[in-house]
DNA sequence: CCTTTTTGTTTAAAAAGTTGTAAAATAGTA
DNA sequence: TACTATTTTACAACTTTTTAAACAAAAAGG
């Protein structure tokens, strides 16, 4: 059985909540979890039930064991390998972050145009020329691609990932990007995002 | 009459298209715009029935009258004022992300714990000692902070910004903030969102 | 053995998305 | 000029998904 989006969304936030609970912490109940994200509790043991796990009754769920199952049902451990499209402000930041590693995702290495940044090292992702990727891209198996160049080089950036047989990409660009059928974008909206932050009631 | 979240994130992608369309696009219909975002044509005409402004049978849209619309409904000239608690990676990079200023995101300073750090200038950004965020916030009016601490930090960060009076933070790291009622957080989830990217279908 | 807490499940309500149809208007054609 | 076909918006009805509320059953603790 699938997780819908919403819920995956969801586990990943009790997912936080359990990584951050004392240790002498055994159990935490879906009043708990419910409380500290604002929502409804019986919302929190319905999207528990995806993971066809149960919980004692009048004491909780055992913290550490559901952790570790959301971890396997949402794949944490299962490694996806990735490049880094634009080595700029964001892209370095990204490539700097090591918990993408605690989740699955795996930066291999990076890419630009900028011949200042060709052949610098980044946190150990060396940057390539983007011409490259279709190269490196078929020799390492890899298929997905963070998309974080300056909007104005999205769409050439994109085309050489297409031709590169890259099937997912994660944009974060204020662009929305034309690509084949075969190929999945997922738009990393900041700036939709951060309007819905204010839009909400009375901000 | 107030526009839901998902409305709101669909409207920015819109905004999006038209902002990349070419000069000679006059008009755009709902059609093409479905298209490039692989949704349905009458959800996005349901969605622009929000913003009170009709298509031409026929014709479409008139695209720069609906990008002006989309901005003024969404308040991309509104300005908003706000910190950047963690000068790391990612609050730098955000600090660098000129594009904030078109949506009226107004980065005023930044702060930090690290000594090293304070005193610095980040693209033309201050990085202030974490605890004079009170003092700052008041006297500049700031009630919105966007958190990018490691997350050993966050607890601590944000009761300095519960404490300066801060009222809306969008939080990038990867926990639950525990706050008053008064206060607002938006939780920016890479995490989930590489998560239902990666299990979405068949990836 | 009773009270209270917490899960699990059912039911209801609300929100979101899809489909279908009618009306309007453009463009083409005789 | 009149007519027809086609495209596109607009509106309504319907379906699905998501969220919230309600309640019974289980079990811990006094």
């Amino acid at each position: 059985m699938s997780i819908p989006d919403k819920v995956i969304n969801r586990l990943t936030l009790y997912h936080f909540i359990l990584d951050t609970l004392n240790e002498d912490e055994q159990f935490i109940s879906s009043t708990k979890i419910a409380q500290l994200l604002r929502i409804d509790d019986s919302q929190v043991r319905k999207d528990l039930k995806y993971l066809d796990y149960s919980g004692k009754c009048r004491v909780g769920y055992d913290a550490k064991k559901l952790k570790q199952i959301i971890e396997e049902r949402l794949g944490f451990k299962q490694r996806r390998d990735a490049f880094i499209i634009g080595a700029g402000n964001l892209g370095s930041a990204l490539a700097k972050y090591d918990s993408f590693q605690d989740y699955g995702l795996n930066i291999l290495a990076m890419f630009d145009s900028d011949d200042k940044k060709i052949g610098t090292v980044i946190n150990g992702k060396e940057v390539f020329d983007v011409a490259k990727v279709g190269n490196l891209a078929s020799r390492l198996q890899v298929d997905m691609a963070i998309l974080t160049v300056p909007k104005e080089c999205a769409h050439s950036a994109t085309n050489y990932l297409v031709g590169a047989g890259i099937k997912y990409i994660w944009n974060f660009t204020p662009c929305i990007l034309d690509v084949p059928k075969d190929v999945k974008v997922w738009n990393e909206n900041l700036i939709g995002s951060f309007l819905q932050f204010t839009n909400s009631d009375e901000v």
